[in-house]
DNA sequence: GTCTATAACATGATAGAC
DNA sequence: GTCTATCATGTTATAGAC
């Protein structure tokens, strides 16, 4: 265990770059900030920094991972006590806004990965599984409420998950004050989706979610299957 | 008229280079293919291809215009004669699909640009009106049926047209043979939304869809309103 | 073995001559 | 309109320091 002290530095490092890349992203914008900019920002060498950062890419998904885990901290105490539908859709989904408020430019930057060339980072993407498990089970826990019935949960989520995608897409476009557009649309549509919920789980329509289960299963969207990009992938990739 | 000979030259030099890149681009993927590839295999210098096209991202646009001109052109062949929903629906997503089949790299690119960095050239821009606009007429003309009231179908039309967004991101990443995913997934989903349509038309519903209208109308989803980066925009952009 | 620094490379984009 | 430099930047290779 000689590794122990010089590991310690290395943490530090590795978070001081962190840091500082997150800063210069917020103040100049991601395309803005070079990686040069944010080592000689930090004090280190450009070698240095890709020693802790594979590429540039893969500081902003460090800082989505670390936002996840504050989400999921904040949205947890918004839930708390609250326990009707549409208060806890709210909650949930609000948290989330504000605590990317300030930062759409570096969730675009995120988008765009998770939409991008790079099929491995792809929202389907097996590699980005831990991602999308942990963001779904925030908003299942949302979904834990008279409301929704045990049966109609998985598929909620799923619907939920894509709504929370769009939501996005549109949230860092939305140049209003302080983001009220997003809100607005946020707090209505969830206003409705919470009053048709108990709709959706009535079993008129317990056929119909059967098919939409299955079709999802096929597709690889729910339960512990790969996506699109299933186990028959031929494709190659550079 | 004086330039009339030279526009001629220039014309041609531009769908050359188009040509050239567009066959690259399907042997080598996107991001393997590089503007001096371009310009080399076209016969022109780097200069010349950067006069025609202002970017790399600038060809794939021109494709996906192009593309979907011949989308709206088979779309209506398809839709000729077919008169109900459920089968209009497949005929319009179906046809696209097919043009995009074997050119799934390239709608990689093209989604990454929509949802990417660059505001002006986001799904929600004014900057790409014209493409969303005519995207999403040909839905709406699939949806002149009688199962779909006159009331119903605006609101519909936008639903199908991030519907088929939701779509494409998935065949991009589809790796399965003939991307048989996509469509098992396209057909299914489809047909149970063709089933649900009456009643989506129902009066009983009219409430509910004037609050969604009302809520896209303020986001700026609809009509003439520009989207979330609307006229109150403050932000720049180097 | 773990970190850091420097130099080199490939490529998207631009400037200016002809 | 076309070309030839030239630049800026993400990334890689390599060598040295602790």
């Amino acid at each position: 265990m000689t590794s122990r002290k010089r590991r310690s530095d290395g943490e530090q490092s590795r978070a001081h770059i962190l840091e500082t890349a997150l800063r210069l992203f917020r103040e100049r914008g991601f395309d803005e900030t070079t990686m040069r900019d944010i080592a000689s920002a930090g004090g280190l060498s450009l070698g240095a920094a890709y020693h802790y950062f594979p590429s540039k890419e893969a500081i902003v998904f460090a800082y989505y991972d670390h936002l996840q885990q504050r989400h999921a901290e904040e949205a947890r105490l918004a839930l708390a006590g609250v326990s009707d539908l549409a208060s806890r859709l709210r909650a949930v989904v609000s948290t989330k806004l504000d605590l990317l408020q300030d930062d759409r430019r570096l969730m675009r930057a995120i988008l765009q990965t998770m939409f991008g060339a790079n099929p491995a980072l792809s929202v389907f993407s097996p590699e980005t599984r831990t991602v999308r498990d942990q963001s779904m089970a925030i908003l299942e826990e949302a979904l834990v409420c008279p409301e929704v019935s045990e049966e109609a949960r998985p598929l909620f989520t799923r619907a939920l998950w894509a709504l929370l995608l769009g939501y996005l897409l549109y949230f860092v476009e939305d140049t209003s004050e302080g983001q009220q557009k997003t809100r607005a649309l946020v707090n209505g549509s969830l206003e409705m989706i919470a009053n048709l919920a108990p709709m959706l789980g009535s079993p008129l329509l317990g056929p119909i979610r059967k098919d939409v289960m299955r079709l999802l299963l096929e597709a690889g969207l729910m339960g512990e299957t790969t996506g699109p990009g299933g186990s028959t992938s031929t494709e190659r990739r550079s």
